[in-house]
DNA sequence: ACTAACTTTCAAAAAATTTTGAAATTTCGG
DNA sequence: CCGAAATTTCAAAATTTTTTGAAAGTTAGT
């Protein structure tokens, strides 16, 4: 396969992997670009490789900034801004998780808090389900939680090295 | 706070966190709805609690089937189907994992095998870019895939147990 | 301070996804 | 095997999300 043929695939199926992951399909392919090129790239280099609009291209650059996935490079001489991915995939993961922790599981740990003070009998089959329910939810929300924790500070060489080793 | 008003919430709040996670609000909603019923509730409960149409009803049920979070019940002497979901939220997220490791990072995992050979000299800085990059997010899918392998099989107890002191 | 180059905004349009509901199909008790 | 009850299908409608592009805003060199 030709580097060009590749490269469209891989853009093209980060793209789609990116939306089921709540991600839009035009911030996952500025990504992917980003990700396979070797030197940072102006708006209208990605304008024009991805066939996208301006105020598209924008948007999604400033939430890919936002994220902390991609970086502003100004070239010296330049009036241009130029943009430029993290390549490290580690730092990736972790930015990643990282924001998503913070988003979505800590709002929903905090909402899940308030839920389980719900008053009521417990010998009501309603009460205990529901209280059941949000606890078991919370125990396991909260373990996710500090394990991300975890993972986030640590080195990418002692996740690929030891947590094999624990697990067997 | 009243149980109906805290069911609301949760039910509602699970739809949103859903969406997030690429799962569509109504099938979030009824898997919400059935994980805090204590009994098994058949499709016209359903489209009456949420106030949503027959069809999309049947269709998000089926969903859940096959992803293994709900199942049908037969009450004997009735004609209609029931519903319930699995109550174990460790099960839960176990199989909801194994759908998407399958659905998604194992594909995922092929295609960049093959693009790995891509045709070129790795002098080129296109070319060197793009296999470092395919190589690199390759590494990580693969420790995912096999970590995720594990905490299949695993335990709860085990998962809340020893994780912990080995994360430290 | 002017102006041309560049960036950002956002209302409207387009596209994608979800929902509806009525019709078709299936199921099961008698 | 009939018919009522239940389930499933799916084209069209509604909704949500994404994209466009022109106008407004900003910036930096002279």
């Amino acid at each position: 396969m030709k580097l060009t043929e590749a490269r469209q695939q891989f853009i093209s199926s980060w793209g789609a992997f990116g939306t089921h992951w709540g991600i839009n399909r035009t911030m996952a392919q500025i990504h992917a670009l980003l990700l396979v090129s070797p030197e940072a790239l102006t708006q209208d280099d990605i304008m024009e490789e991805l066939d996208i609009s301006r105020g598209n291209t924008n948007m999604n650059i400033r939430e890919l900034i936002n994220w902390g996935l991609v970086e502003r490079v100004l070239l010296p001489g330049e009036r241009k801004e130029y943009f430029s991915a993290e390549k490290n995939m580690w730092k990736v993961v972790k930015k990643i998780v990282k924001e998503r922790k913070k988003r979505e599981l800590e709002p929903m740990l905090q909402l899940l808090d308030k839920l389980e003070e719900v008053e009521g009998d417990k010998r009501d089959k309603n009460v205990k389900t529901f209280i059941d329910t949000v606890s078991s939810i919370k125990k396991l929300g909260r373990q996710a939680d500090k394990t991300l924790d975890i993972m986030i500070k640590a080195e990418e060489s002692w996740f690929i090295g030891s947590l094999m080793k624990i697990f067997k």
